[in-house]
Formats: C-alpha cells, sequence, structure tokens
DNA sequence: ACTTAAAATATTGTATACAATAATTGTTAA
DNA sequence: TTAACAATTATTGTATACAATATTTTAAGT
C-alpha cells in the first residue's frame, strides 16, 4: 500500500529490505537513527518515518526510547509466520488455479524466476537463491491482481528470510525451487484440492528443514552491510 | 504489528479506526496535520507518524504534497478487499475448527458478540451493529493465537466498512449476524471444507449485498467525528 | 459573467532543536 | 576482581522552524 507517490523514507525501507534478503543484516542487530543518517543522505526524521514503517511490518523491533533491532523470530514465532503464510498463499494459488483455467494468467515470469533458481542452485550462489525463491512466492502473490493479498503477504516474506538465516544450516534445502516447480505445474492441474495441499506441502517442508537447535548470534556494526 | 509498546501515534491510529467503525469519517474526506493536532493535544509530527500507519494500511490515502483522504473504495477494489478476506478468514476458520477439535478453543467471547449483534439487530441500532460486526471477524482471527494473520486482516476490516459506508443501503443487511451464528456452529463441526465454504459465503454474501451503482458523496469538517 | 493569470494563503516535506529516557563509562567500596 | 552507584554520553520522543509544493483568492482581460 505505502504512499501512492513513493517518499524517500520507502528509500529506506527498501535498503533495510534488500540488506536483509542479502543476509548482510542479522537477526537483533541494533539500527540507530542517527549512525544510518550518515550511511543515508537523509536526516533522522526521513530514517525514523522508514523504520516505522519496517517496525509496523515486524521487521524492526521497536521499545519505548530504545534502538529498533531487526527481528529474530522464535521458534514459535517462525511457526506461526509460516502458518499465515500458509492460509494466505493457499489462497493465492487458488486464485491462481482459477486464473489459469479462465486464461487469465501468463505464467512465463515464474518459469523463469524458477529456471534462474536452478542456475544459482546449481552454481552454489546461495545468498541470491534466497533473494530469488523471496521473488517467487511474491510474484505469485503479485499475479493474484490484488493488492490487499499482497500487502498481506508482503511482510511475512522477509520475516521469513529473516527466520531462515537464524535457523537454517548451509546444506538445509529450505525453500525448494524443485517445489516451486512443482507449484507451477499445479496451478496448470485446474485441481483446487492439489493446488491447495501442494502450497501446504511445500511451506511445511521449509518449516521442517529448519533447525531450531542453534544459538542466535548478534552483531553491532553496520559498515558492509547497506552497499 | 506496531511498536511493542505503544507510542502516541498509535492513539491517532485508534481514533481514526473507531471514527470510520462508527460511520463518522466518510470516505473521501480530508484530513490536514494542522487541523488535527488541535483536536487531539499532539503536535504535528505525532499527527503525521499516525497519518503514516493509516497510510500503510490503506485506510487514509496519501498523494505527496497533498492532505491525505479517507479511502474511497471503488467497486473493484471493494471486491479485491474481499476476495483477500476470503484467502485470509478461510485460514483462519480451518485453523479455528482444528483448535477447536483439539479443545484448544474457547468460543464464548464470540458466542456472547454475536448475542450482542442479535440485540443490536433487533433494536435497530445500525452504527453500534457495524463496530460488532466488524469484531467479530477480528476475534475469530485472534483467536487463532497468531498475531502475523491478525495482522494481515486487520486493515481490511475498517476497509470494508469504509466500502459499506459507500455502498450498502439502509436495508441491505450487509454482514449478517445470522451468518455469524452458523459460522461458530460449522467450526464445531470439525468438517474442513464445510467451515471454508461457510466463511466464503458469508463473505460472498456481504459483497452481494452491496449496491455500486449509487453515487459517492464527500464532506470536508470534522467538528463532530472524534468525541 | 466567464476565463485566465498572478498573488496570497495554506499545507505538506524535511531538517533541526531541545527535553526525556536509556546506555555507557568511571569511580568507589567491599 | 567484582558490585553498586553516580556521572556522563548517546539516543530517542516530541515540537517547531523553514523551504517546497498545492490550493485558494484576487484581479485583469475578454
Amino acid at each position: 500500500m505505502s504512499t501512492t507517490l513513493s517518499t524517500s523514507s520507502d528509500d529506506v525501507v527498501e535498503v533495510i529490505f534488500e540488506a536483509i534478503l542479502k543476509n548482510r543484516l542479522n537477526p537483533g542487530v541494533k539500527l540507530s537513527e542517527i549512525s544510518l543518517q550518515e550511511e543515508f543522505g537523509y536526516s533522522r526524521s526521513v530514517i525514523r518515518q522508514g523504520f516505522d514503517k519496517l517496525v509496523d511490518s515486524g521487521v524492526l523491533i521497536h521499545k519505548k526510547n530504545q534502538s529498533v533491532r531487526v527481528a529474530c523470530p522464535t521458534e514459535q514465532e517462525t511457526k506461526q509466520i509460516f502458518k499465515a503464510r500458509k492460509a494466505i498463499e493457499s489462497g493465492v494459488i487458488m486464485i491462481l488455479v482459477e486464473k489459469y483455467h479462465n486464461k487469465q494468467l501468463d505464467l512465463t515470469e515464474v518459469d523463469s524466476l524458477v529456471s534462474k533458481e536452478k542456475q544459482l542452485h546449481d552454481s552454489k550462489e546461495l545468498a541470491k537463491l534466497t533473494r530469488l525463491s523471496c521473488d517467487f512466492h511474491l510474484t505469485l502473490a503479485e499475479l493474484c491482481d490484488n493488492k490487499y493479498l499482497v500487502e498481506s503477504l508482503k511482510p511475512l516474506i522477509p520475516l521469513s528470510a529473516l527466520a531462515a538465516s537464524v535457523y537454517a544450516d548451509r546444506e538445509s534445502n529450505f525453500c525448494s525451487f524443485a517445489e516451486h516447480q512443482d507449484l507451477i505445474e499445479v496451478i496448470k492441474s485446474n485441481n483446487l484440492k492439489k493446488a491447495s495441499d501442494a502450497i501446504n506441502v511445500h511451506l511445511d517442508h521449509c518449516v521442517q528443514s529448519l533447525n531450531f537447535g542453534v544459538q542466535v548470534k548478534t552483531k553491532n556494526s553496520y559498515s558492509h552491510i547497506f552497499n
């Protein structure tokens, strides 16, 4: 949703989103307004507006009179995040099945997304892969042509990325591109039940691939984070 | 999500939400920051922070360098809003069915909500009734114990109220308490398909009860709006 | 009277100042 | 060395000032 014409504070939001998806900003990191006005060119009030939006979406945490921190989803929160995604995204995929059946859906964009995912997977470029698998889910939502649905899902994607950066280990196969391929096939199947099941299974697999036993580590400087 | 500890700007959000649900703030009304700092005790910066949150949720519309306006959903947007709600709320009700089956769900709160709805319906107190039927849907979401799901649904409720205030005529039976009663029953049925169908039908009925032929009217003063 | 253009006014966008609160550092005593 | 407390510093919460942009009013010309 945000402003109809985007303002400067949206830059802040974008840059921080990017930093999270690129795995540069780790969960728990403290972000102070004055420190960041040097990184960006903007003044504190603009930085803060961006922070406020991110706090609202749950990506940053803010306690009164304290600096904001990058969210660090707990095990319970992670499970809630994916439960919410199952609700929203099974709605998404059923809309897409119907659209496809009515010849109102062009899947070339997601098709090429999955191809790129496969390339990155084969060349082991894991950071970029995270980014793309996030894009895959958001793109499906966007194909519904329903901004409200997109806005509902949007904050849950970086939150999922944060959860993954905490709990996914190197080999975990967190958000499998192979299953993304399956999802595209099932959209074409014209079978609502199968489609709904497929997305639920995929998201369940995401959670199952996580290792909630790990210890959370926190850093405190943001020199090489935003570039 | 909002701040962990609520700040003053959340008051602004709350008051404006309330005003919308009470049908005091009509779609399209212009809200200027300086005019409102007299209504509230706060300064412009606080008012604006509240506005920003409301803009983000789509309840207020903001074009650069212009005053914010109360959103006035078009026919198409209204249909999108309810399509998004169907996706989210069918997820909600399926979670509740499961919870109820596992004896983890207490329905007394929603039961008494529906009773109150019936009372207000019988005594023709329509403004308060709108408020309660909104509460019903939000309460169902809250019973899921999933803040992400609640936050996804939350902005769609005042948006629905705005749509109703534009397109629902006096006799339209917009969000029927009788169907709310049915929804509670179906949660108890332990039948996922029936539950999902019931909420979809209810929300479809909401849209069907609207008359998109009406002309939109706009006012411009906010004297008796917020009290 | 109506249209157009210019001046005046009002409102937003951004930066900054100051007070309130939290975090940090330094000092002292056990 | 460690713990507790005080003083200092840093950071946020809020208000306000000023510039940029929109809106309204006024005036002139047709």
